[in-house]
DNA sequence: GGTCGCCTGGTA
DNA sequence: TACCAGGCGACC
């Protein structure tokens, strides 16, 4: 489940299971998470204090009384799970953290693909992350510098979370939607309106998808029919991920063509 | 930039 | 059986 609104609710569940307590136990049970944090690594986790648990786009760090960090990340399908000893191993456990008042915290992740390692928190920080989606600070002028130089489409503009932290495929084609831009505009070619209209949806899908109430417009609905305009939505695929959209109200921004001659001379510098 | 591989499961 | 899956790093 995780864009950014799932793994702050994540982040959430975590850092009220573990924060102010101590790690009793720890144990890996998959052998690709294996690969990446050794058991001896994880056995090194005992003794330690959790001091805070804090999410950077859809990484997770608990930070340690020690001065290492336990760095997360779920990938397409991961998610805790809290309950406490006596209780059967869940289906698709990857990890567990054990606490010093009996809460287990499981990794579960059917695909495996989540990722969980331990180091040092002064070097863990470097994400490679852009502004967070959810940042009031940031602005369409910021977003258009990024995008400036982008060779490409919109939608896995979106994606590229060192430009902007915490979207995934899901919100990226819902956000599109809202603003009525059409996931295929080359990225550079966007207008100050359309940005802002972008930015705008995209805090909003956030702010709906962390109060837990997001009604998918397009993703995941070809073939049905648009909310807004009743056009069946469309699917494509682009950087090998579905993207979902209506053909209708997400025109390109520009024709790419006509518009240039039409600008007055002496009008642009 | 696009494509592939990582892993495994659910569904048509 | 084939295809799809909310991510991302390695590769061309």
């Amino acid at each position: 489940m995780p864009e950014l609104p799932e793994v702050e609710a994540a982040v959430r569940v975590l850092r009220a299971a573990a924060e102010g307590r101590t790690i009793v136990r720890a144990r890996v049970m998959h052998r690709s998470l294996r690969a990446r944090v050794g058991p001896s690594r994880l056995r090194s986790l005992v003794g330690a204090r959790v001091d805070r648990v804090e999410r950077r786009g859809k990484h997770q760090l608990l930070f340690l009384g020690d001065g290492r960090a336990v760095h997360a990340h779920f990938r397409m399908a991961g998610d805790w799970l809290v309950d406490r000893a006596n209780e059967p191993q869940p289906r698709f456990a990857r990890a567990l953290v054990e606490l010093d008042d009996g809460a287990r915290i499981w990794l579960v992740d059917p695909r495996a693909l989540s990722t969980l390692d331990v180091r040092d928190a002064a070097t863990t920080l470097d994400l490679r992350l852009g502004p967070e989606a959810t940042d009031a600070a940031l602005r369409a002028r910021d977003l258009a510098r990024a995008l400036a130089r982008r060779r490409g489409a919109i939608k896995p503009a979106l994606l590229d979370q060192r430009l902007i932290a915490g979207i995934g495929n899901i919100y990226a084609a819902e956000a599109l939607w809202r603003a009525r831009i059409d996931p295929r505009a080359r990225a550079a070619a966007l207008t100050p309106s359309e940005l802002s209209r972008l930015l705008a949806s995209v805090r909003s899908i956030m702010a709906r998808a962390l109060a837990g109430n997001v009604r998918y417009a397009v993703y995941g609905r070809e073939g049905l029919r648009c909310r807004r305009c009743g056009t069946p939505v469309a699917r494509i695929v682009q950087a090998g991920r579905s993207t979902y959209f209506c053909a209708h109200c997400q025109r390109h921004p520009q024709p790419a063509r006509a518009p240039i001659s039409r600008v007055p001379r002496g009008a642009r510098p």
